[in-house]
DNA sequence: ATCGTACTTGTACATCCGTACAAGAAAAGA
DNA sequence: TCTTTTCTTGTACGGATGTACAAGTACGAT
């Protein structure tokens, strides 16, 4: 009577990204700490069973799901890299990059989820790091390694409070900030 | 031969607070997303009942647990509001502020994790809110309104760096920074 | 063709979960 | 004093969870 569901073309490489992805999007809705097998083999239309078989404990399977989410991001970040060397006024690029950023928020969500499980999993750190890495990477070239982490903490700063708030970015004002930031000395209140 | 435990004196109200005090340990420690009644019940050395007969579901828990953790962060605050005034050099002041806050690196978690949770949840976001209107409300005084969100937005960057890579503070370039940040104008690459 | 390995699928199981609730003891009111 | 309310404690229950595993099938090697 229970008739078995017969078996589909196999494809392991397929079937490890589906999941991979699939707990990518379960992170991003529910949290790490409440990421499960069963959710991620729903989510990816396959039996429980296969989440376990690729992935042997639950740890393995969120760290899948959360490299899944670093590898979509360097793709993203390469096509930002072009934009960001042809731009004529890095601050006003910069800005856009953010403005953009923010229009997915269930992605933001998703890096600073990675971010804290991080923080709190040594295990993570090296994808959180990357993930970090990436942005600084391109902006050290024009501003140098010491200025464009400064100016990458102030982005995730402003993507930070977005996040939290749920409000638009105020994109004058950022920009302001990175030139600002970018400036070469810095000025004491007041002396001209 | 189950002895059951002589009641305690009874005391609601510092019972509601140790609770909340136990889910804010919990949730620090394991995250939002693993926070259970019975890992705070633990932590409180009460009985499970105690959580649900103050907090009728889990989710007033962990609001309970997030909202002590922004009073007592609040009450921290304050001391930092008669330090950051009396201090001859802001970027100073606020870097040695950072280095402070990053000692507890428990607490830093917390707040990221809470952060994350009230991106998640709505609800949530009058506490995330009120955490991050925090050391704003301190820096306008002296920098003005927009300027403090700009330097708050670094700050929490920094920290945030600070917190994924587990690494020490890099003081003299965070002061370096915000003193940029604070210059009354931008300057240009390379104009004198 | 057949064999063995690698993969698929469904189910089982012990454990933990949120929440409900019964039984009792303290405090408060009469 | 007795009664009512409020709080304490332990336990119960249906359901979800991580993981193990048996049964079966595709597919490459031979």
């Amino acid at each position: 009577m229970t008739a078995r569901r017969p078996q589909r073309a196999r494809d392991p490489e397929a079937r490890r990204a589906a999941l991979a992805s699939a707990a990518m999007e379960v992170i991003a809705e529910c949290g790490v700490g409440r990421t499960t097998h069963r959710a991620v083999a729903a989510r990816a239309g396959l039996p429980l069973g296969a989440t376990t078989y690729y992935f042997p404990t639950l740890d393995d399977l969120i760290a899948a799901g959360l490299r899944h989410a670093l590898d979509t991001m360097r793709a993203d970040m390469q096509a930002w890299d072009v934009r960001l060397r042809a731009a004529p006024d890095m601050p006003e690029a910069l800005t856009t990059l953010v403005q953009e950023y923010l229009t997915d928020r269930r992605q933001v969500r998703l890096e600073y989820e990675l971010f804290v499980a991080a923080a709190r999993d040594t295990t993570l750190r090296p994808i959180a790091e990357a993930w970090m890495a990436g942005l600084p990477a391109i902006v050290e070239d024009t501003y140098g390694h010491e200025a464009a982490h400064d100016i990458c903490a102030l982005l995730d700063g402003v993507i930070l409070q977005a996040m939290v708030t749920g409000s638009e970015l105020d994109a004058p004002r950022l920009t302001a900030a990175l030139r600002k930031l970018t400036s070469s000395r810095p000025f004491v209140r007041g002396t001209p």
